[in-house]
DNA sequence: GTCTATAGCTGGATAGAC
DNA sequence: GTCTATCCAGCTATAGAC
């Protein structure tokens, strides 16, 4: 009896401190969002991570065992996030619509000092998250909705069906990290929405669309 | 007499070796700019540059004080070279097709190898170039340029009034260092001339545009 | 599991011989 | 001006005490 009730206690207790475990392993995350989204990969060291969460590096470490591992599970979960949202649209909006709210709602992330979710303008970034078989995994998933998206965008007329489908794929990934947006805060001041607006324009009618 | 002729002797000399260290120095820019091109600022390394020019890196520093006065003068050098590209065009050409045509020309630069002339990506890039006096005067002699190109074809109606002046700028700037470029060349395998084709329509058209 | 302390390495920059 | 050799700062990652 009394043997049970200490497998019990250890057993909630072990609960609680999976729990704690996990929020600190969030919070971590959301800092290394951060400092991804103002300094990049190379300039972020894991000191800025620990001193931002209020841990020691070599706690940081038992979670994460390297700096890479650490910034591929960051951009998983930014995917995810991702998926989620295109899960969570209208089933009736047009495939068009469901990329430019995608796009809104990414833009809208960075601006509020999130990462871009793809693809990294470093060949260095770019190559550790090719070798990061859990990242492409999450990212094919996300990859095969948004090609599917653009298929049906082409097949509808909503989108220009004399470009590559990897042309308009991989140039919308690319607007997620276009300087341009940090370019325009800092030097026009324009407001977050403004700037969005204008990126979904320049996005998709381009400079003399419409 | 023989004095004289000592002197003309050593400003002969003088001269020569001033050649010489104007090639070389040409040569560390040429790299540079190559290196720069491939790996990026952050990735760059000293050693790199000094070893691909096949001098010494003391040598090197005689030449340039620091990492960053060498990719400043880079760069410098490249807006140059872009100010004199759109020197040496046709001035029948419309102000849009002028800006067409340095942009085929700057993503050409960029696909055998060079740098984008403008923004960087990275913010610790971008804020040490905002320092360099030099760099930001040569710059904005070529934006000045540009600012007035956008301008006329807006008043031609060759692009949208209702764009920004900097909207367009910066989104234009913004194409030279797309790292839709890389992704095209390493996933997509297209020529360079079909690269360069499909990055003009979605910069001027959009993904739907036409 | 958490910390302090440090190993090990890399890269920018320089001293000093020639 | 060129080299070899080296300094020093900063970073990733870990050893070892508690």
């Amino acid at each position: 009896m009394s043997g049970r009730k200490l497998e019990m206690s250890n057993l909630s207790k072990s609960i609680l401190k999976d729990q704690a475990f996990q929020l600190r392993e969030q919070a971590i995350l959301d800092a290394t969002t951060s400092i991804l989204g103002s300094k990049g990969y190379d300039l972020m060291t894991m000191d800025d991570v620990a001193k931002a969460v209020g841990i020691s590096k070599p706690s940081l470490y038992k979670h994460f065992k390297s700096k890479e591992e650490l910034v591929g599970e960051a951009l998983i979960r930014l995917i995810d996030g991702a998926i989620q949202y295109l899960a969570g649209l209208d089933v009736a909006l047009s495939p068009l619509k469901k990329l430019i709210t995608l796009l809104e709602w990414a833009l809208r992330i960075r601006l509020e000092g999130g990462i871009p979710f793809l693809p990294s303008t470093s060949a260095h970034v770019r190559d550790m998250l090719l070798r990061n078989i859990k990242y492409m995994t999450h990212f094919f998933q996300l990859n095969s909705q948004l090609e599917q998206l653009v298929i049906a965008a082409q097949k509808n007329n909503e989108l220009n069906s004399s470009l590559p489908i990897d042309v308009i794929l991989i140039s919308y990934y690319a607007r997620t990290c276009d300087p341009t947006i940090e370019h325009l805060q800092i030097f026009s001041q324009m407001s977050h929405d403004d700037i969005i607006k204008n990126m979904l324009h320049v996005t998709f009618k381009g400079f003399n669309g419409l």
